[in-house]
DNA sequence: TGTACATCAGTGAACGCGCGTTCACTGATGTAC
DNA sequence: TGTACATCAGTGAACGCGCGTTCACTGATGTAC
């Protein structure tokens, strides 16, 4: 069959999409192939028609996940209102709902020690990714210089990512909430 | 053979503590019978004379890093000298040396993703382990009532797991070194 | 306008590989008589 | 004291399974003449 000229760029988006998802819920290798394209409505065979190999495929998923969060983080911050943003972005962040939707959620608390596990060749392509994210974070953080922003995006970002980690790990809601509410108003009141 | 009384518990315990290694430092797939039976000298037939699954290692295997790590910080804790003991604990975690040595360190910052991602049964048995780890390391933490210390070693702890992630994905020692010495002097500063 | 051929996303069988697990067997030592 | 048998940690071939990848093929549509 022949198919209309953007169909090909489409069924690639979303084959990213549901391997963004099913990266985050499952972890660096449960995207498989055949899952994905599967989920897509198509064959496994035809999946190196739209990508070179399954390690494309993990990292463009994964360079959507890191966009996908930036963005949505970004809005969260610019529609802060009376809030400071960094402090819409940690309210967000450390919400028992982002918490829950590990599939829609920031990367790095459901994958940050397998990335850091990952070949040399796509740890650094990664870490690109990383370094973006952070840019893009460290305008709406805390403090006057450039280099004070920096050191808070890590503060903030290290706690905000070990409170998410440690609420999954949790097998009850108010357990989970215990950790994300402490760890929240610290960060709250310490800038 | 025959093999003196104590021969089946040592061998036991060389593939455990193998296994302990290999989690930390590939993952909780990174200890596969084959590896871990080759390492301690045996082929991987004899495994399951000693386990009665891979399940079974696998959760003894992380029983063993809470309980190693949790040994190893109560020590540093309780030689803390002038130091109040959490500050000997914090300096510690967020030394460039320990958050390098991942297969004897702390369980949290290698495994906490994939430990949440577990099947029900044995998250709710890495929870006891989680549960017993806090509760070894909550009388060290600062706070006058259990209640302030319980709090407080969520909201130190979560922002060194965070702290020591970051640091192994960035590639250089000078980026790493940025983010513990951040995280540690905004723990330190902060009770 | 009609015919022959090219294009190319998608199909599904097949591959090699590593995994956890099973199982008949080995062989040194202990025990029974 | 000698013989027959039991014990049991360890061996290594074999299993079924899921994985990423390859490949000959399909078939609707576009293009050339």
């Amino acid at each position: 069959m022949r198919y209309p000229p953007e169909h090909k760029a489409e069924i690639r988006q979303k084959i990213l999409n549901d391997a963004s998802r099913r990266v985050r819920a499952e972890g660096l290798t449960g995207a498989g192939v055949a899952a994905v394209m599967r989920d897509t409505g198509l064959t496994h065979g035809g999946f190196y028609k739209h990508f070179e190999s399954k390690d494309e495929l993990l990292l463009e998923a994964l360079r959507e996940t890191f966009r996908e969060t930036a963005d949505k983080l970004t809005t969260v911050a610019e529609r802060s209102g009376a809030d400071a943003p960094w402090k819409a972005i940690v309210k967000t962040y450390l919400s028992l709902e982002y918490s829950h939707r590990i599939d829609q959620g920031c990367p790095l608390p459901a994958l940050a020690p397998e990335m850091a596990r990952v070949d040399a060749g796509m740890r650094s392509q990664i870490s690109k990714e990383l370094a973006q994210y952070k840019n893009r974070m460290v305008p709406f953080m805390p403090g006057r210089r450039t280099q004070e922003k920096e050191r808070n995006f890590l503060v903030i970002f290290s706690t905000m990512i070990g409170a998410v980690e440690i609420a999954r790990m949790l097998p009850d809601r108010a357990a989970q909430e215990r950790v994300l509410s402490s760890t929240r108003e610290f960060l709250l009141s310490s800038f």
